[in-house]
DNA sequence: CGTAGGTTTGAGTCGGGTCAAGAAATGTGG
DNA sequence: CCACATTTCTTGACCCGACTCAAACCTACG
């Protein structure tokens, strides 16, 4: 299978053969997680880079009167603490949705790779845009969306990253997430999601099953969400030549 | 006045004086903006960095149906879209919350200086990361908090992120925003923060007056929030010699 | 002054939270 | 292959925090 980072990356910015090679040459310690493991703890001290290969994972927050906050759903191709090596201590945990392949990138590699290649420079330029850009479409979806709304809007920002780097791009998007985990990346109770996948359910939209949902009809949760997929950038845009040097 | 991104810079990473001209040269184009102007408009490209030398900003988001978000509050020493250069469009607007020194900078003077001085590139990494790390506790902010500690824990991350680029650090910290622009950027009404703050004031954390408050209490305010700075990263982390090369 | 932007307050409503109990899958060990 | 435990989902009744709408009130400033 295409290491889904390169997916990404070439879908954004030029790369070229060798580019791609020293990209792979990254992963080579590639391990299997199950299921609830935490790759990560809050307060750790951690120096590996991880890349998810296949398989979700989530990063999370746990607040002192134990509810958990996830601040970002981690799908094939996404990179988790980019600049690691600059922490004494992690912000936050990252735990395994699904079993997980991930590769150990030590972050020594990539900074020299960011330091000798411009287009490798650029693209990880272009990877914390988007991750910011990200972040911050979920801060609107939360303060300013209702639950249905809300539920739909990240339904979207699912199907669309999903699509990018998906095995199976004619299937329907399909999202291994339990009620409670959707509760806690959007700031809902288990108990709120339920009756609004009830709602979705009931108008078509989606179909659920245990630990997991399909999107029957993407176009619906769109327009129900007012999605615009801009701040993902799936479009193709290459870097300028003054930018490359 | 010295400029604020130098002294946040020297904060976390060892930048010699050498770096300080490098960087001090950057703002030679400085611009008075007056409050309500927009600096950056939704939709536009714009081939500059700002870099807020005095007075505050915002970084907001607009809905169809007519509110506004707010996703960042810009300080001085606060750099907006380092990677602007990288954007067709901006995905956001930017507005003069009061009236403003800008400093515009061409993105590519930055990306040359990145590219040639490792202590700078690495400064720049940690400004990043403690961007993201900024952006993901709002998020947990917006998702897990009430009305009363959400607005507790905004005050608390201003007033340290205050402290820093403070020219009266013995003043009590003192923060000219509206209360309709508090709500929009914790995701309340207007009218329900007018009633947290009347709250806040009852209880002697702050007073406030029309277009300004300030805090009477921020150790009250700390314990309301739960707060922790650690995503600041106020204190002082020096760079390793591998990650300078 | 007059006006516009900002603040304050009240009354009523509603979206989503809380609590609690039960049902349906899934997994585990004997 | 069955008995039991666990996790996840479902549903109902009730409640409360925050929103809405509306009117009045400041106060800075032109």
């Amino acid at each position: 299978m295409d290491n889904p980072l390169i997916v990404r990356f070439r879908r954004q910015c030029h790369l070229d053969a060798a580019d791609v090679d020293r990209i792979d040459y990254l992963c080579t310690d590639v391990r299997d997680v199950p299921r609830g493991v935490n790759l990560v703890r809050e307060g750790e001290r951690v120096e590996r880079i991880h890349l998810i290969l296949s398989g979700w994972a989530a990063r999370y927050k746990l607040l002192p009167n134990g509810s958990r906050q996830i601040t970002a759903l981690l799908l094939p191709g996404d990179l988790c603490d980019l600049r690691c090596s600059m922490l004494a201590r992690m912000d936050d945990g990252i735990v395994a949705l699904t079993p997980i392949h991930v590769a150990f990138v030590p972050p020594d590699a990539i900074t020299r790779l960011e330091r000798t290649w411009p287009s490798i420079a650029h693209a990880l330029s272009w990877y914390c845009l988007v991750e910011q850009a990200t972040t911050r479409a979920w801060i609107v979806n939360m303060g300013r969306r209702h639950a249905l709304e809300r539920v739909a809007h990240l339904f979207c920002e699912l199907s669309t990253r999903l699509a990018v780097v998906s095995d199976a791009p004619d299937q329907p998007p399909h999202f291994p997430l339990t009620q409670e985990e959707i509760a806690d990346a959007l700031g809902l109770t288990a108990v709120h999601v339920n009756r609004v996948l009830h709602e979705l359910r009931r108008r078509e939209f989606i179909t659920s099953r245990r630990g997991g949902l399909t999107i029957l009809d993407l176009p619906g949760l769109k327009e129900m969400a007012g999605f615009n997929d801009n701040y993902l950038h799936p479009a193709m845009a290459m870097p300028t030549e003054a930018a490359l040097g």
